[in-house]
DNA sequence: CATGAATGAGTTTTCATTCAT
DNA sequence: TATGAATGAAAACTCATTCAT
């Protein structure tokens, strides 16, 4: 009993706090939070409630971890974004460094999307939604007008619509990515050129 | 013991099935549908949980009827947009009167966009969904370019955004109303003309 | 279905709150408050476990309800007690009437005597404290020595003593009840006269 | 890592039994047993639950063993006791020791004065009832009044009450204690003589 | 039109305990 | 000596729903 080459159980050893994540945000994506027990999650992975919760003080604190560990290099984008002249290149970076860091983070990005109540009951939110803030205030010019502030917003709102309501457009989906990420690199640039000079 | 002059409760005979609906919306808009139970519904109306499910058969039936009741001008709107030629000017007051609908109805979109999870679940989820892509088809040109097609998409979601993610943004509700509508109107009038050949 | 003379399920209609504190105190008193669970006192009452949070909203409620129906007899006695003149005859008659309390509430007092550290934790600690004290106070004159300060607490823990303690000693009840009281009463009397002179 | 000379950890070495101990009776006569888990235990020592199992089979035989280990001076006064002729020196000699050994594992009983309930249900439970009727058997005259038998009863409860309940009388600890054992010996002496003769 | 009383199925969470290493 | 990982059983509590009155 307990054999040691066979890799079904053997080579899980050490990583069910991985697991637990990946199933989790699986089924908070696809389900929602609250709707998500705590069973389910267990049954899936084949262990107990119990075990979650030595890897895991709360069911928040799944989401928190995820969350955490996931949109790190969103936090490093800002940081990054923070240091460099405001001009249109640094902007346009922002945008197409954005949907990459979405992409790269999709099924978490549509949970947030998809659970906004939720989200914001949870300790995420606030953290969440100062980042969103940190990133507008990058690619929006104070003194701009306030079409143009609306234009920026929208283009980060687009790269959102991208990942997750325009499935069904035609297209293969690295195409659709590169045509969300023109439309978004196009606004903020309209926005910027609005508001420095350019008839 | 129950007076009959004070307007008081009289006021409220007959109107009780209104009244959980509108309580029922606050609530769910502000916390979730999942997180809003029927006895905190209840205990705001001062009434009990009984009294709901002689209005309402299940919970889910109060969230339907508020869809069905506050959508209507929706619905009416696809069908007008349905029949109109497909030109600039019927896409632009396509936005224009989607706009209205949304703010008449903003809680209600409000639930939709911060629940989504919940809402694709329930039996409003296909139904709505489906008029998005009804109004959709309308202000897309199916011949149109992959990045037309994504602003047109976009102008839609710079809408909703505009409701409830951008009011952070400076100048008061009506002003930014209009400065939305006008990036949204944009979105469209580009994606238009993009594929009706221009200069 | 659902007889209406035979008093099994018809005579309890109304009486449920009433019957899950007579239950539960009876458990309480027998295991301790954190060993019994209210899965328990359900199936001991035959209805389930939601049936006793339509009548209490916590397992605490359930406790301080009772805590406060029995104990009213004891608040209205140091009320009493209070408006006094601090005489021997007054604080004899305190000692008689607490140990007639106590006995008229005599589960409710084994419970509190017998989970003290629970008790303590509970809502109900503070208020029980804040009584003995005033009790104490009555009996108690400031301005005694030590020692017959200690006479006085002694007199009312040997009641408590009394009702729970005592009881494997000889003597019916009643007989023992008087001898206990005795003692008491005389702790108190040597208390009073060794603060007021007497040779 | 994990260096030699500092003393932190390696006092410590060997002496893990008596460590739990310690912080099992605090948190015990904090708290209570049943609130009191192993989990805490370990944290408050900086090891594993499991290594708490490595020096206990059970949470029962930590209270177990603690009782044991601490209640020995008393088992050896009842020896004690029972081999010495009835007189009144050596109940007051019971009395003042039985004082000193309570002062000496003071949180142990106030563990077990409120937590009797809990304690009844644990194996310790006969053990120190059987202790605590040896104790009033030697000092308990069997055709004494029951008054008098009262009064020794009274007597031990005073020095427990003196304990933990007189804790915010007026003077000095030291003081206190000698007042509540002054008036312990004083129900000791009046039982005995109202047993042998004396007007 | 509405309530009082209750239920069944579920939730998150906690706990003492085990065992291979 | 101890730990890391897990379990089984149970706890308190919540919820949508039902139904006789």
């Amino acid at each position: 009993m307990g054999g040691t080459m066979d890799g079904t159980k053997q080579q899980r050893r050490g990583d069910t706090r991985q697991r637990i994540q990946d199933v989790a945000l699986a089924l908070f994506a696809e389900q929602g939070y609250e709707k998500t027990s705590l069973r389910e999650i267990a049954e899936r992975l084949g262990v107990t409630k119990a075990a979650l919760y030595y890897h895991f003080k709360t069911k928040e604190e799944i989401i928190v971890s995820l969350f955490e560990d996931l949109t790190r290099p969103l936090g490093e984008l800002i940081e990054w974004g923070r240091q460099q002249p405001h001009t249109l290149e640094t902007k346009q970076e922002i945008v197409r460094r954005y949907s990459e860091a979405l992409a790269a983070a999709a099924p978490l990005f549509r949970f947030m999307q998809e659970n906004q109540a939720t989200v914001r009951e949870l300790r995420i939110g606030d953290t969440f939604k100062s980042r969103m803030t940190g990133l507008r205030d990058i690619i929006i010019d104070p003194e701009a007008r306030l079409t143009d502030q609306v234009r920026c917003v929208s283009a980060l709102f687009t790269l959102h619509a991208g990942m997750f309501v325009m499935q069904d457009l035609e297209g293969d989906p690295e195409e659709r990515r590169k045509a969300v990420l023109e439309v978004a690199i196009d606004l903020v640039t309209q926005a910027h050129q609005g508001a420095h000079g350019d008839a």
